[in-house]
DNA sequence: GTCAAGCATTTGTCCTGACAATCGAACGAC
DNA sequence: GTCGTTCGATTGTCAGGACAAATGCTTGAC
């Protein structure tokens, strides 16, 4: 009999996939992202198989590695497997979100919480040996320290204690209560790259039991975090202490192979 | 004046490189893994360049994709940078490990405690609403619990709920004592991809307080976690509580841009 | 009927070649 | 001296081709 193609369900092929070449977006950004789109809306869905890279490629007008590219990027997300000899299939999950360096600010936002954030301290101090250690610079040279009492409601929250190296930042009061600590960062041109945290609870002493609300004793949520920037240099050390009966971490890990 | 070249100080240029064309591993891998070696040692110091993609690809008779994959891969892993214009180095920072889905198991064998745990419960149950909606199955069907207390050097530390899929894993209550729940999901063969995690804390109720060995009211780590393997399939959904005066969660966080 | 071998399909790896975009430094005009 | 400009170096993007390895189905042998 002659050849009978296998009956492959290519879920892209009634798919709407376009590049503009005379955009300046890379081409396997633009393809990635209308994947991710499609996924993301439902037009991709779990386990359906994406159609084979060269056909894919073809019909596109691209070359196969550009393709690979724009599908490994979403593999590398977790939105897509391959297998070798059956194809790329979306994954099957309610994975959908890959992690992000949580802010606190912009989780109450995203969930429409209106935070308000107040600063207690604002001020340059010499380092102590824990933030010096922290942050890779020398014992007792200048630090800011930055004190905030974020809210939601009117409801106290959080007591966020930062310190960051002298001079990376200007750290306008104004600014700090109308915005997140990270998102001044980005727009300083300060890229964030990989934090180390550490994630615990202890109970509340009298005066933070004071400050956020709490009674003393009662379970608070504490995180210390330093993160990088994307050549590796320490940019913020932050030591923070949540009500646990208000707030809990929510984050997603990859792994890597 | 004739071209002076700029003064680059070509890190890799006394390293000892080389790949083997006759092994089965990857070209790319093979390298990586050197660079990734030679940085862990120390002998690529942080900040040093790297020598440019070309160099290195015609000093070790490969081509220029093939070390960019290497490259790239580090890239991801957050131990190299790569700027236009400037080259490739090596990051600047205490950052090393990348992320890993931690087990609490690993993590105390790690640390020399000679984790100990025992079974308290080892069954087979239909789902609740909670758990058939974190795991993906109908509610009703049958799912695995094992509820176990872990300790180390003989004193309590977590307790530990977990639900599986039925059928998924043979869980041996002889092997869920010697080892970790992580460990027996591996060696069947699955491979861990993703997860989605929330931690908090709470007051520690009089029951469990008990078990754990903690007053009643002592602040508890609590974690649920829902892992999905690389097709995208919920594994394992897990509901634990750590004595917050034992454990504290580290993890490192790599942002993608 | 059952199991092994073969085959088509698909991704994985690797090569060569080309041009664009960006960065840093040297250079030159003022 | 200071500020643009130019230029070399380096990574970013893209093309097209080739072969290897794994998978799953089909076919054939017993």
């Amino acid at each position: 009999m002659p050849k009978q193609p296998r009956e492959t369900t290519d879920a892209t092929a009634p798919l709407q996939l376009s590049v503009d070449r005379a955009s300046p977006v890379p081409l396997y950004f633009q393809l990635s992202q209308q994947l991710e789109a499609a996924i993301e809306h439902g037009t991709l869905t779990p386990g359906s198989l994406l159609g084979n890279e060269i056909e894919l490629a073809g019909r596109l007008g691209l070359s196969r590695p550009t393709v690979r590219q724009a599908i490994q990027s979403l593999v590398d997300k977790g939105l897509l497997v391959r297998r070798r000899g059956v194809g790329t299939q979306v994954v099957h999950s309610q994975v959908k979100r890959p992690l992000e360096l949580s802010s606190l600010y912009d989780d109450l936002e995203a969930a429409g919480q209106r935070p308000a954030t107040r600063v207690l301290r604002n001020v340059v101090e010499p380092a102590s040996a824990e933030v010096a250690a922290a942050l890779g610079v020398p014992e007792g040279s200048d630090v800011h320290l930055v004190e905030r009492l974020r809210s939601a409601h009117g409801e106290p929250m959080a007591h966020l204690r930062n310190h960051l190296p002298a001079g990376l930042l200007a750290l306008d009061t104004g600014r700090l209560e109308s915005t997140g600590l990270y998102r001044m960062m980005r727009n300083a041109g300060i890229t964030l790259h990989s934090a180390r945290q550490s994630v615990g609870a202890r109970a509340a002493g009298g005066e933070e039991a004071g400050l956020l609300g709490e009674e003393e004793g009662a379970p608070l949520l504490t995180m210390q975090r330093t993160t990088f920037d994307d050549t590796g240099r320490a940019v913020e050390f932050g030591s923070h202490v949540y009500r646990a009966s208000r707030y809990a971490f929510e984050f997603q890990l990859l792994v890597r192979p």
